[in-house]
DNA sequence: GGCAAAAGATGTTCAAGAACATCTTTAGAA
DNA sequence: TTCTAAAGATGTTCTTGAACATCTTTTGCC
């Protein structure tokens, strides 16, 4: 039992790692094993000694998203760990429509990057998706003041706003459009919440942009 | 000059018509010539007498969705063609978020089945891609009443919410999740543009579903 | 009727890529 | 040290598909 069960869990991550941007940003058809492998630094017939098929690699590389330990530089600029309820919450709107997510496209949430690609996908991957999609609507869920309707309700929309709004802004080949498409969402969605009035100042973003 | 200049028309019409059901259905990098012209009833070589290249079918596939000259079914089941102002908004809405939109997939709205493929396509695509959302924000546009935000404003805003919540509901494996998603997009417009207390029974849907 | 020019069909080329097969290297165990 | 089992590299197979090349068919025109 040669190269220890931690080089191999590390080799592993890297090859899922390397998956997720290049299908971040080349789209899950467009991407080779050979890719895949090049940018984790090994080559294309190693693939199998972790994978069955390149499908396989696929849920996981849209989970890493989540599962990853560290956050991406979008996500950094953005969000303070240490942040919770409606502030938390702010940050996670602000992160999500920034400049700097709408330019990292590899590092991107996967339903920003991939949402048509995933419908397309097999159960494995809209189970990943469906996961990650889970995770932003617990972050809402909770900072809903009681109404008539229900804060799951109300944080389906939410994300299907700030989704939506993403996702219309990288599809269109108007620079302005796309930003007017990030600020509207933003703005709905404060309009909505009264998030843009939560104190965010003593957990600031370590730089300000987008 | 044999074969009629309409007969080319027409048959050019039915290439780039079974090209955007195909792209709908399995993503661009999935489909080949010969799927777009064998659905079209044309074998592979003859593709060339249309198009230069692939990706030169693409803009005018996703435009087919707002040049054809008969709506689709799940568009027709909704909309009545005759309706202006605040009803047709509604009816546009309930037709975007409605089941038949969501089980067409080779019908449906390009915006909600290639958005994160166009995103990755040429300057071209997107341009279509922009021309088909712009034309679903002029739809909108008008039938908000003056407010501190701007018509356009809101108007960019309640697409990001439409279209991203059938995205999403298309995305994930939970059939219930996909319902929620849909049902809480829709509440989330009523309520902020309050078209659910628009009538529309004089201009009523052929058929009701969804 | 015959001609021609373009549509469309058939055939070919060439490259890419998934999957697998077989080497080579690695490092833990005896 | 040597052996070995698994990781990873290299090599192979076979299919697919975009682009193009060349037939065949069509139909307006003389």
């Amino acid at each position: 039992m040669p190269y220890s069960l931690e080089h191999k869990q590390e080799t592993r991550k890297r090859i899922v790692q390397s998956a997720r941007r290049l299908f971040n940003r080349n789209g899950f058809a467009e991407v080779t094993i050979g890719d895949i492998m090049g940018a984790a630094g090994l080559t294309h017939g190693g693939f199998y000694k972790h994978f069955n098929a390149k499908e396989d690699v696929y849920q996981e590389a849209v989970l890493e998203f989540i599962c990853a330990e560290r956050p991406e530089p979008w996500q950094m600029r953005h969000i303070d760990p240490a942040a919770k309820g409606p502030a938390l919450a702010r940050m996670i709107v602000e992160a999500y429509l920034s400049t700097d997510h709408f330019d990292d496209r590899d590092g991107s949430c996967p339903m920003i990057a991939l949402p048509s690609d995933v419908a397309r996908g097999n159960e494995s991957v809209r189970e990943g998706f469906r996961r990650v999609l889970e995770m932003m609507v617990g972050a809402f869920e909770e900072n809903f003041p009681p109404a008539e309707r229900t804060k799951r309700d109300r944080a389906l929309a939410l994300v299907s706003m700030v989704v939506g709004g993403m996702v219309l802004a990288r599809a269109v080949d108007d620079k302005a459009l796309a930003d007017d498409l990030r600020d509207s969402a933003r703005r709905q969605v404060y309009e909505t919440t009264g998030w843009d009035r939560i104190d965010t100042d003593d957990a600031a973003p370590l730089r300000k942009s987008g």
